[in-house]
DNA sequence: TAAGTATATAATAATATACTTATATGGAGA
DNA sequence: TCTCCATATAAGTATATTATTATATACTTA
C-alpha cells in the first residue's frame, strides 16, 4: 500500500497524462504486462502514429519505459519512476483490460513474441 | 477505506478536472471545509471570473456542490457524488492545503462568515 | 540490396482549455 | 431607491491537445 503523499504540482502532470481514455487504457493494460507498439495499435480505434504519440508522451513523462528487442519496441510500466507508487494506486482501482490483449492474441496474425 | 473500483471512462472525466493546479487546490481545501468564493479569489492568483468558471466545471461535473446564503455562495465537496470516494482517496494522498484558509482569514478583509 | 514490417516524426486541422476584461444579476443596507 | 459587494456569465484570445495523413527510419529476411 502507498503511504507516501503525493506532490500536488506532480500530480496534475500524471492527471493530465490519465486523462485520456486510450492513455489509461494503455497504463491499466501495462500494469497486466509489458507490450508491444503493434499489439496496442490492434487494440485502440485510432491509427498508429497516434498510439506512438500517446506513448511518448508517457515515456517523456517517465511513466513508461521503452524497450527495443529487433523489429519490435516493447513498452513497460517504469517501475523506477517517483510517481510509480502513485500510478500504481490509481490502477489498482480500474477494471482489469488484460482480456482486450488476449482478444488480440487469439485473433493472431502479429509476430511479435507477446 | 474505498474498495471500489472506478469506472474508466469516469475517471478519465475526473482526472481531467484534477489536472489543473488552481482545480485540485481548491478541491484539497474543500476536504479541509466548505469555503466561500471569496476566500478561494484572495487564496489564487487568478482573476474572479476564472475562480467562478472553475468552481462551474466542479459543480457541472457534480464533484462540489454550491449553497447561497445571504450575499455569499459557499462550495463543498458534494459526499453524495457517484464519484466521492474515488474523488476522496486521491485528495487523502495530497499535502493538506489548510493553511493558506486561516492564512486568508489572519489577513482579515473579507465579510463572509467563514 | 531490395522489399516488407514496425515504429517514429512532421505537418496540419479541429477542438478544447484557461485566462483576461467587460458586463449582468441579485442581495444588503443607507 | 440607490449603491455597494459578491458572484456569474459573455466575449475574446492565446495556447494546448489529439487526431489525421504523409513521410522517414530502422530492422529483417529473401
Amino acid at each position: 500500500m502507498d503511504k507516501s503523499i503525493w506532490d500536488l504540482e506532480r500530480a496534475t502532470v500524471v492527471f493530465k497524462l490519465l486523462a485520456d481514455r486510450t492513455r489509461l487504457t494503455i497504463m491499466k493494460i501495462l500494469e497486466y504486462r509489458e507490450c508491444c507498439v503493434c499489439e496496442l495499435v490492434e487494440i485502440f480505434q485510432v491509427s498508429q502514429p497516434s498510439i506512438s504519440q500517446h506513448l511518448r508522451k508517457l515515456r517523456d513523462a517517465g511513466l513508461v519505459q521503452e524497450e527495443k528487442r529487433g523489429q519490435w519496441t516493447y513498452y513497460a510500466l517504469n517501475e523506477e519512476s517517483n510517481d510509480f507508487p502513485m500510478v500504481q494506486t490509481i490502477l489498482q482501482q480500474l477494471p482489469d483490460q488484460g482480456t482486450k490483449l488476449k482478444a488480440v492474441q487469439q485473433k493472431g496474425g502479429l509476430h511479435c513474441s507477446s
